[in-house]
RNA sequence: GGGCGGUUAGCUCAGUUGGUUAGAGCACCGCGUUUACAUCGCGGGGGUCAUUGGUUCGAGUCCAUUACCGCCCACCA
């Protein structure tokens, strides 16, 4: 034992009861100063005490825990990332662990947004670079948090390599890859049918968006020579159809022909077209056509060339096209026109029991317009076959079937994605407006008094703002779909004004596996492109892999990953979902604190099964873990005991002869724990790993051989603590993985001749 | 509407080539202060493996059916 170790054990390790708080720090310190988590200082290490090193690496992302909360449960899945890099770097391999942090876009916004209400403002309060500025601060006090949490957890992650997403190299690389893509025509600026929250103020990907049931009533109304029925009789001024299925023998002598109707501001004329879409047992079988307000009708308009008339505006009010209910809120106006409608004998009847699905946003489940809006979008088609492909040839394995097949689909299923988001707190999008060549841009700024200022450019600067004075206080830019512009990440001159939209957090976070490992000429990504293993929850499957996979293919020309793990979710100990209506929050640093990171770990990794859809944790689960590292403590301290108390040196282990049959039993024993844990980490069932261990540890070496080698004598006694000895590193070496602290903290202490911390040392074969 | 999971002891779950009497942890009951550990030891109770049917010498495990629970995707006004 040399003086370092004896710091921290000392007559601590005469202590009863193993005490975590005490150690564990010191020696995540140590690890850190050994260099044990640089994948090129522990390849040396090992290399010099002459222990084995593979010619391959290993190497795993972390998934960039958000910059916007401490850590939560979820968290301690990184576990299973942790036991892999550890089990691999044990194994030979030149061992990458990458930390990173994401600015998590939108949900920081979000999370911010809450904290400027509670002190009675908003961001509109704000320009856009001081809202900005002020985002990235609150940003950078939280990202301290988070990697402190993850260390307490024992993450073995290079933390001198550390990334995060709004770093300066990250966003040129980001940059790189949207002038490239724009080069090569995968960009395109378009009025499409996005999803709009007037509540957020921002547009969601298709991703980000979920469907609730709710009750609502639908109106029967007479619609020219028809009777239709819908739930949203406020859109019927951005009607441009009526449709009907081709074969509804009810209407089939209409198709085709023109209609009159009268609407409450007007006669409209509309054509009747036929379409399968339409449903011929829902209400009469007429649908009134609205392109710019429903998805279904936007599909249906493309199809019969149908114009799309926005007739509600980004604040969620009527607009100028509907009378005498321009300016109502939707709800407002559909009560208000379905009263009108009752009163001109046009409502035929309610049904006031009619329920469906809505669309809401997936954060605070607010109601999703469906707008005519341009937008920033990516081209689909040719980035998904490629990551298809590369998924269908098994380039990448899955370790379920199922998260494969899912992925297949979606791939299969891509539509075209819009990147851009009307939220500050992101990258922005490098496109440069000319004020000469779009004078009728929309620009909201707030002037030096602090005055808010919304309108035509053109129209303000003619009131004598300048240009300079704008661009300082700007807020929103909407220059119309036309517009032109210049796509550049510095400006192109004093004329210029930048879009104002940043691009959707996973349009970054997808480039995770280049940016991380500085792609394209940097050393790591030519060392470790592309990476060995990749955990994940499955709610960002989507989300995330997938654009992972899509946009390591297409930079990277390789798969970003050859694994994936997509684990399950933390739930109660009851198997409900955690969440703080409930009350049912567990905090792992609480359970750190009170029963030591490797009961939490061994709660997640063994205590359940971490690639089940759910798994579930439990303070009896974790303390009875604790239970565990307290009685692998006892036995290494009791062995160490009877060591000391015999006369001489212990001998080798390979020059003892004539063993009992216990003795081989135990040897055998062990020798098949062994090879069955390493199987089943290989096969990644880290459950069944770790369960064998704790079997065997507890069942066979103390309750059964310590108790035999306590009551021996003499010479027999001597060969059954040589073969003990042995046992429990082999033993630490399985269990340390999972149990990172503990196990040092008895390497340290039994095998008084290491070369090498354990983290370092050869995994038993 | 399409697709996918799950259902095994009071609770949380294992059971990965179909093969003795179905296991673990926690909880419960009884006993126990031995050279470590009471955060311990020894012993014990408790399951018609959701339903029904099939394949098989043999089914918790494979196939089909039903029921219940849950999830994902989706443009039914």
């Amino acid at each position: 034992m040399n003086e370092q170790s004896l710091a921290w054990c000392g007559s601590f390790f005469m202590d009863t009861k193993f005490d975590h708080t005490k150690i564990e720090d010191e020696i995540y310190q140590k690890w850190q100063n050994d260099g044990v988590f640089s994948p090129e200082k522990s390849f040396e290490i090992r290399k010099k005490a002459g222990l084995e090193v593979k010619n391959e690496n290993f190497s795993v992302l972390m998934p960039p825990p958000n910059a916007n909360a401490a850590l939560h449960c979820g968290h301690a899945t990184y576990a299973i990332q942790d036991l892999m890099a550890r089990y691999k770097r044990m194994c030979g391999f030149k061992t990458l662990y990458l930390p990173g942090v994401d600015h998590a876009g939108f949900e920081t916004q979000v999370v911010y947004e809450r904290k400027l209400k509670k002190e009675g403002k908003s961001r509109f309060d704000f320009d856009r670079q001081t809202l900005f500025n002020n985002i990235l601060e609150f940003v950078k006090q939280n990202s301290d948090v988070a990697v402190n949490q993850l260390r307490k957890i024992g993450m073995s992650a290079d933390w001198d390599r550390t990334v995060f997403m709004l770093d300066d190299r990250v966003v040129n690389t980001v940059y790189d890859t949207f002038e490239r893509m724009y080069k090569e025509g995968l960009v395109y600026r378009s009025d499409y049918l996005v999803n709009y929250s007037p509540f957020h103020g921002t547009t969601f990907s298709n991703l980000e968006t979920t469907h609730i049931e709710q009750k609502d009533p639908l109106y029967y109304i007479k619609y020219g020579p028809f009777v239709l029925a819908t739930v949203r009789p406020e859109t019927k001024f951005g009607d441009t159809a009526v449709a009907v299925n081709p074969k509804d023998e009810r209407y089939k002598e209409w198709i085709g022909k023109e209609i009159e109707v009268e609407g409450l501001v007007g006669i409209f004329k509309l054509k009747v077209i036929a379409d399968s879409y339409v449903d011929p047992e829902f209400g009469t079988g007429v649908v009134k056509v609205t392109p710019a307000h429903d998805p279904a009708d936007f599909e249906a308009g493309l199809r019969h060339g149908l114009e799309a008339i926005s007739v509600i505006g980004l604040d969620g009010r009527l607009n100028q096209l509907c009378g005498k209910y321009a300016g109502m809120k939707v709800l407002e106006a559909r009560k208000a026109i379905a009263e009108d409608l009752r009163n001109a004998g046009l409502l035929v009847k309610v049904d006031e029991t009619y329920t469906h699905n809505i669309v809401v946003d997936y954060k605070d489940h607010k109601p999703i317009e469906p707008m005519l809006l341009p937008n920033w979008f990516i081209k689909m088609d040719g980035l998904s076959k490629e990551a298809l492909k590369a998924v269908r040839e098994g380039k990448v394995k899955f370790n379920k079937p199922t998260w494969k097949k899912q992925m297949i689909t979606w791939l299969e299923n891509t539509r075209d994605w819009p990147v851009s988001r009307q939220i500050v707190f992101g990258i922005r999008i490098p496109v440069w407006y000319s004020y000469t060549e779009n004078p009728s841009m929309h620009v909201v700024f707030i002037d030096e008094k602090g005055i808010s200022h919304d309108g035509k450019l053109s129209e303000l600067i003619k009131q004598g703002f300048s240009l300079s004075q704008v661009i300082e206080g700007l807020q929103k830019l909407i220059a119309p779909k036309d517009a032109k512009f210049i796509v550049s990440r510095i400006s192109p001159g004093e004329d210029f004004i930048q879009d104002t939209d940043t691009f959707d957090t996973w349009f970054s976070s997808g480039q995770w596996p280049l940016t991380t490992l500085h792609y394209p000429n940097g050393e790591d990504f030519k060392e470790y492109y592309p990476t060995s293993f990749m955990d994940s929850m499955w709610d960002i499957l989507f989300f995330w892999l997938a654009r992972m996979l899509m946009f390591g293919m297409y930079l990277g020309k390789q798969v970003p990953f050859k694994q994936v793990y997509v684990h399950g979710r933390i739930d109660d100990e009851f198997g409900r979902k955690m969440s703080k209506s409930l009350g049912n929050v567990i905090d792992p640093l609480e359970y750190i604190a009170k029963y030591g990171a490797d009961a939490l770990r061994m709660g997640i990794l063994v205590g359940g099964n971490t690639s089940a859809k759910n798994t579930s944790l439990s303070e009896a689960k974790v303390k009875g873990y604790r239970n565990f590292a307290n009685k692998l403590w006892n036995m290494a301290r009791f062995t160490i005991m009877m060591i000391d108390s015999l006369e001489g040196t212990l001998p080798d282990i390979n020059n003892i002869l004539d063993l009992t049959e216990e003795d081989k039993l135990m040897m055998g024993n062990l020798e098949k724990t062994v090879k069955s844990v390493t199987k089943h980490i290989d096969k990644l069932r880290f459950q069944l790993a770790g369960d064998e261990v704790y079997q065997f540890v507890w069942h066979d070496v103390a309750d059964k051989y310590i108790e035999l080698v306590k009551n021996r004598e003499g010479e027999e006694k001597t060969k059954g603590l040589v073969i003990l000895k042995h046992v429990m590193l082999t033993c630490i070496k399985l269990l340390h993985p999972f149990m990172p602290f503990v196990t040092e903290a008895i390497w340290e202490n039994l095998d008084k001749d290491n070369k090498v911390c354990l983290a370092l040392s050869e995994w038993p074969k």
